[in-house]
DNA sequence: CAAATTCTGAAACAAATGTTTTAGATATTT
DNA sequence: AAATATCTAAAACATTTGTTTCAGAATTTG
């Protein structure tokens, strides 16, 4: 009966993902995101949708294309307590050779505060983060290599929590050296 | 010779600096602003100048004012180590009972990557911090009041790092008792 | 009070914004 | 190959954007 869409709708949203990821939601604009996706608007007005929505599947993208990051990172490692020094130390490796940051924090901040839907989105982000590491977290205390608490989801969330300081002062202060050294110092205090 | 200015510049640049910290930079009209201040466009770029420069003021407003408090808050203090629990608790106080989260950060993940200008300003509202906490640090170790660790510097980043996590936190899960809990670990670690 | 100066308000400005329209090209089905 | 359906590109759309203009109001000084 008709013809097929003609441009791959997930390459496209990558395209998009990484201008907002740059810019930001409102410091992007439709002309900035229809020639970075090599398209034109009415296309994506006919496909994928408005603005709004094109930014939904763009961090939908992000987090998900993380989580599996993630998993593909820490499955082949059998020592909870390593997994969670890996978890640490790969995340300092983002931080510190990311040039545009972390999108899911700048999303937070950005808009995550009005947006409810995305606040959706990322919130599920952040509890899978939380669900990967609580479970590491919980076998290292049962194997004895965590003492420093026995209290599994505040140490969880203590650690994740180290992220986000070390994007913005990466930001700010471009130094790596300082960042290392804050984690070698939670990792220690972890290992007690 | 001539009228004065009619409106109160001060005043004026604090109403401008609500606006931006709801709506960030580039989510804010001139509109917005204008009708929040409670003047024509026209007074506003005969006195303070455009949009950009109007942001600068409301920034520095913002850092000016919080330095301010920080060091009110924590001069009649004498422990060296009581205050950098102060600084801790009334940093969680701050966090969990600030509805529009804190204006440096939001500003830090949305334009501070790429403007130069604004990017000053916020690394020296943060070396402010910084030099705030270590002078107590450096203290707290010499009269032997913390010996986790003798690396004042790290130490300071370290304790720093945390607040970006929570307002982050704050934002996602609006939970203040799990931040309470982090803060509780990190003071208890700081005092080991 | 008069003159001089500068501020204010409303409107106007061009450019940029997100979105829609429309005519024609293109692929699929029969 | 013809008919049909749907995609694409360019342009147009109404709003909104940041900024400027300008006539008149207001205040200070002589």
């Amino acid at each position: 009966m008709a013809r097929n869409v003609e441009f791959d709708e997930q390459l496209a949203v990558s395209k998009a993902m990484d201008v907002f990821w740059r810019k930001g939601y409102n410091g992007t604009t439709m002309r900035d995101l229809t020639e970075a996706m090599g398209i034109n608007s009415s296309s994506l007005y006919n496909t994928i949708g408005d603005k709004h929505e094109l930014f939904i599947r763009s961090i939908k993208h992000y987090t998900e294309t993380r989580m599996k990051e993630a998993l593909k990172q820490l499955e082949p490692i059998k020592s909870p307590i390593k997994a969670i020094e890996k978890f640490i130390q790969s995340s300092v490796y983002v931080i510190t050779n990311e040039p545009n940051s972390c999108m899911a924090i700048k999303t937070t901040f950005e808009v995550a505060t009005t947006d409810e839907q995305v606040q959706k989105i990322i919130k599920a982000d952040n509890e899978f983060t939380y669900n990967l590491l609580n479970g590491l977290v919980e076998k290292a205390m049962q194997k004895g290599e965590i003492t420093v608490s026995q209290d599994a989801a505040m140490l969880t969330d203590y650690i994740i929590n180290h992220f986000s300081g070390w994007h913005e002062f990466f930001i700010i202060h471009k130094d790596k050296t300082r960042i290392k050294n804050m984690a070698t110092f939670l990792i220690k205090q972890i290992n007690q």
